[in-house]
DNA sequence: GGACAAGATGATACTGAGTCTCATATTTCT
DNA sequence: AGAAATATGAGACTCAGTATCATCTTGTCC
């Protein structure tokens, strides 16, 4: 063999196979629509069998969600943590986001494709506020190096994460309504604005 | 006939058969678990046949989310409108929520049910999400008039309703993860003291 | 008050999601 | 290499969700 990665194949391939079904998932039901795609040819797509899909997804929805929003999701956690360690936990989300506007004129076709096929649907819009709920913690996790004094089961960075993702959602909401044209991160930074967090809140 | 409601019988029955649906679903839910529930179930329960349950929910878990939720659910907005007019929006939820901590004693049971029940399987936690998107415009509604200088889009009203009801999810996560035995109205407080509206936001 | 339009309901049939079981294949450990 | 552990695929099964059509109830107009 070449390299023997990490952990084995088993976690590699795991990986892998996972990423391929969101994908497939994600692009069928670009192409086709979500009605029209039906696990068995995402199945088919991934190159895997019917019941193998079942074993990384609960539903189809939810590949379809994950697979649209793994572009920029987590990615927002890591961005957040690559900013100054200077900034505090509100001004690293404000700067990761601006970080993140300057690359968007590229990105702006495929994400309102992406957040209009999400509110197609309300299953599937459903299921893409269950994964809002994951940002959230990995948002939560990644600025709370930034408060100087946490305790324990301080509320201010999960709340900071919750807010964080409901400026990202009721910006592209209105985004979306506008038909893609206006500026999202700016419209982004406009909600984010509008709240702050306590200073020594407990 | 006795008294002849406002816009006659239909709309009348609609909102009835809507609510004894919702509610047999929550019983049935509750009772022996959502997998064991089927939709035949829940609809010959409700008095109704199986294709006319489909008229009124898309889903059996937003039939049980609704169910479990309508309880105390856009109540939230009512008793924000009816707190004193002085109040600012935020002080307003805070005292909103000060007032219905006040017979949680009694409810608490029956909250800790549904919260468990909302949380155990993710499909109707994910349906649970989407009712929240409801409530969370319903609550933006009803503080809006409580901002004085209030332009036509701003961002604080739709923050401030989403930040409310990320307050009470979050705090519900803790006390249920707790068993139940804490005191849910004050963490929900803690959680929405942590992150102030900005004041003179655009 | 009766006839007709509009909407609500129920029965039935059909597609596809999601679950389960078991036989087979692949990876890991010794 | 061989055994244990785990991943996969195939097939059968239940039930969610959709569509159609006939029947019944409500609202309206004469």
């Amino acid at each position: 063999m070449v390299v023997k990665d990490q952990r084995g194949v088993r976690e590699r391939k795991r990986v892998e196979t996972r990423a391929r079904i969101a994908d497939s998932a994600a692009r069928l039901a670009g192409e086709r629509g979500i009605a029209e795609t039906t696990i068995d040819d995402i199945a088919a797509a991934a190159g895997i069998g019917r019941a193998t899909f079942f074993r990384y997804f609960d539903s189809k929805e939810l590949a379809i969600a994950t697979g649209l929003s793994d572009v920029g999701a987590h990615v927002l956690a890591d961005v957040i943590r690559a900013m100054p360690d200077g900034l505090g936990p509100l001004e690293a989300i404000r700067a990761a986001y601006a970080h993140l506007g300057e690359s968007f004129d590229q990105l702006r076709p495929m994400f309102l494709e992406q957040a209009q096929l999400s509110r197609s649907s309300s299953v599937l819009f459903a299921w893409t506020l269950h994964l809002y709920v994951d940002w959230e913690t990995a948002v939560a996790e990644a600025i709370a190096p930034r408060f100087a004094d946490l305790a324990a089961d301080d509320p201010r960075p999960r709340m900071a994460g919750a807010l964080t993702m409901a400026a990202a959602r009721l910006a592209c909401d209105v985004w979306v309504a506008d038909g893609g044209r206006g500026d999202l991160p700016a419209l982004t930074q406009k909600y984010l604005s509008s709240v702050h967090l306590t200073p020594g809140a407990s």
